[in-house]
RNA sequence: UGGGGUGUCGCCAAGUCGGUAAGGCACAGGACUUUGACUCCUGCAUUCCCUGGUUCGAGUCCAGGCACCCCAGCCA
């Protein structure tokens, strides 16, 4: 365990203590650099919370920065959404709100520097020629012909590069490394190109874009970012990270620490993806419930406390990793257990008639809100002649282990009665629409003078005196653990989203607004969504309660 | 077949000087129960990718293998 936290260790917090017990640091900067070209999601919430958190915990400091390098990809709407959702996460970047295109100008006067130096020269080869020029992973490549241009000539060049004067894509400023490197990107790699179009902060002004390789070392070494972290596929790009700060920046750099991103089974994570099931109307939205984006996930009922605990708790490495979905809706259900309040909710009905309780008839019952929390209070349930059940909390003929209503059995309904099944009514295709019973009016509350018990506690809700509501029902969108491979429609679950019209929940629920949770007894946890209108409510069951019968029955 | 990484229970993941395998999830029993929930007990790696070696002793050191991941965008 850290010292200053409860978050357990890890190799990154290992190098922090040592950087600062050597002095090397006074104080740790961290960092999250996203590219506003997307949604932020789950993942992203492990690298939010380890840079956040790392600042927090180390009394340091973190940074929001765009990288913003990319005018083709990027969007005004995706900066708003991010900035959302770090925040709705529970995190706070202060005073520290960058975007890399702030330092186009820096970033264009040290690309000069490195000309000077005769480290980097304008290359007129085409993309193709590039490509080609580059080798393979095990040959060496060739030299570029214009790789010896004297330094007033690439000087020359890169200013008009700038001005506009040349073709987008005719030319690119590329570092002068080493071709036969057997680190790729070390080969000469590009550090700007042309593009004509224009950028969602800077418009016009430029014509030419760093790369992500220029652009993000010096970002950080600007910011004066102490540890850089990063997701592992960028380990081979740290030797260019390296190289382009000790050229043309003074000391002391930022130092860049990999770690293995994270991977949820049943969940893709890939924001191209992800675009996919969005534009092919798969789902309904970045925010679809199923979406593992934040936006998706706070829709479906998360909440943050919840998503920074997972985040914490799978850890921090760098073997590659596919953490239990289960994992997640357990960090879930611990938190929702402690803080959402119980109601009754009824998601497929079936009716009771309560023969011997009096037509017309209407009492108030004393429910508790939250057993798990003595302070939460209680509440009045209606409770009538004519009430709704489960429609799976009843069988004609149940099998041993099955201890709801059957016919002749007395069952607790919570904080009300016993009752006792005393007829069954069928329609005429035989389904079971209606069941009659006997209450004991001694049983009020839920407990028997004479000590007797029941088996099995029902939840309900008065027929009259309740709401009809729509409840939506999900699963995994991904019928198999891992959706990165196959195409499609070969692994897309179909039965996703369930929608259920004739639900029904207690009336105390009738003011609830969109983003309130409740524990729907003995079901799931659920969350208003916001297409609920004034009249008809629209719940999104977030996570199902653990259910042993269904394991019991073989399900 | 070049380079960079990683391999500890079904899934995550600790394991600082080599000293005799944490914890969580999942799972399986049991207790409790006005949520078959929660909670609480109990069980769950004689073994740390493999093979040798060093050592009184190795997941930890050495050597050699094997497997998997990343890199050939003017994406990040």
């Amino acid at each position: 365990m850290d010292t200053k936290t409860n978050v357990p260790s890890n190799f990154i917090r290992d190098i922090i203590d040592e950087d600062l017990a050597s002095g090397k640091h006074k104080a740790i900067v961290t960092r999250f650099p996203p590219e506003p070209n997307g949604y932020l999601h789950i993942g992203h919430a492990k690298s939010i919370c380890l840079n956040f958190g790392l600042a927090r915990d180390y009394n340091g400091t973190c940074h929001l920065r765009f990288d913003d390098t990319n005018p083709e990809k990027e969007e005004t709407e995706y900066i708003e959404s991010i900035m959302e959702d770090v925040r709705w996460l529970g995190f706070d970047w202060g005073e520290h709100l960058y975007y890399a295109s702030d330092y186009f100008e820096q970033l264009y006067n040290l690309a000069v520097e490195l000309i000077k130096q005769g480290k980097a020269y304008v290359c007129d080869l085409s993309p193709e020629e590039i490509r080609k020029y580059r080798g393979t992973l095990t040959e060496p490549g060739k030299e570029s012909p214009y790789r010896n241009r004297s330094v007033a000539e690439n000087l020359d060049l890169f200013e008009r590069m700038r001005a506009g004067e040349f073709e987008e894509g005719s030319r690119v400023l590329r570092a002068k490394i080493d071709m036969a490197s057997p680190n790729i990107v070390m080969r000469d790699p590009t550090l700007y190109r042309i593009r004509k179009v224009s950028h969602h902060r800077t418009g016009d002004k430029w014509c030419i874009y760093p790369m992500y390789d220029f652009t993000h070392c010096l970002s950080d070494a600007i910011e004066n970012i102490t540890h850089s972290i990063c997701t592992l596929e960028f380990e081979n790009n740290r030797a260019l990270y390296e190289w382009i700060l000790e050229q043309v920046y003074p000391e002391p750099h930022p130092r860049q620490i990999e770690f293995a991103r994270l991977n949820l089974t049943y969940t893709m994570m890939s924001k191209r993806k992800l675009l996919q099931l969005v534009e092919q109307g798969i789902v309904n939205g970045w925010d679809d419930p199923r979406m593992p984006t934040l936006s998706g996930l706070r829709r479906r009922g998360y909440t943050p406390a919840a998503i920074r605990d997972f985040a914490e708790r799978i850890g921090v490495a760098k073997a590659n990793s596919t953490v239990d979905y289960a994992f997640l809706e357990h960090c879930l259900r611990e938190d929702l257990n402690k803080t959402a309040p119980r109601a009754m909710g009824v998601l497929r009905p079936l009716k009771v008639v309560i023969e011997n309780y009096p037509e017309g008839q209407v009492e108030y019952l004393e429910a508790l809100n939250n057993p798990q929390d003595p302070e939460a209070g209680t509440r009045q349930i209606p409770f009538a002649r004519e009430i709704y059940i489960e429609q799976e909390d009843f069988m004609i003929d149940p099998p041993k282990k099955f201890f709801r209503l059957a016919p002749g059995r007395e069952v607790r309904l919570r904080f009300a009665y016993f009752i006792t099944c005393t007829d069954v009514i069928r329609d005429d295709e035989g389904n079971i629409v209606e069941l009659r019973a006997t209450y004991d009016p001694e049983t009020k509350g839920g407990s028997a003078p004479d000590g007797r018990k029941v088996k099995a506690t029902l939840h309900w809700v008065a027929a009259e005196h309740s709401l009809p509501v729509e409840v939506r029902l999900y699963d995994h969108l991904f019928k198999v653990e891992d959706p990165s491979i196959g195409e499609l429609e070969d692994i897309l679950n179909p039965d996703s989203l369930e929608v259920l019209t004739e639900s029904r929940v207690e009336l105390n629920l009738k003011d609830a607004k969109p983003g309130d949770k409740f524990q729907f007894e003995r079901q799931g946890y659920f969350c208003v969504d916001p297409d609920s209108t004034p009249d008809r409510l629209v719940f999104n069951r977030t996570a199902a309660l653990r259910d042993t019968w269904s394991k019991v029955k073989g399900n």
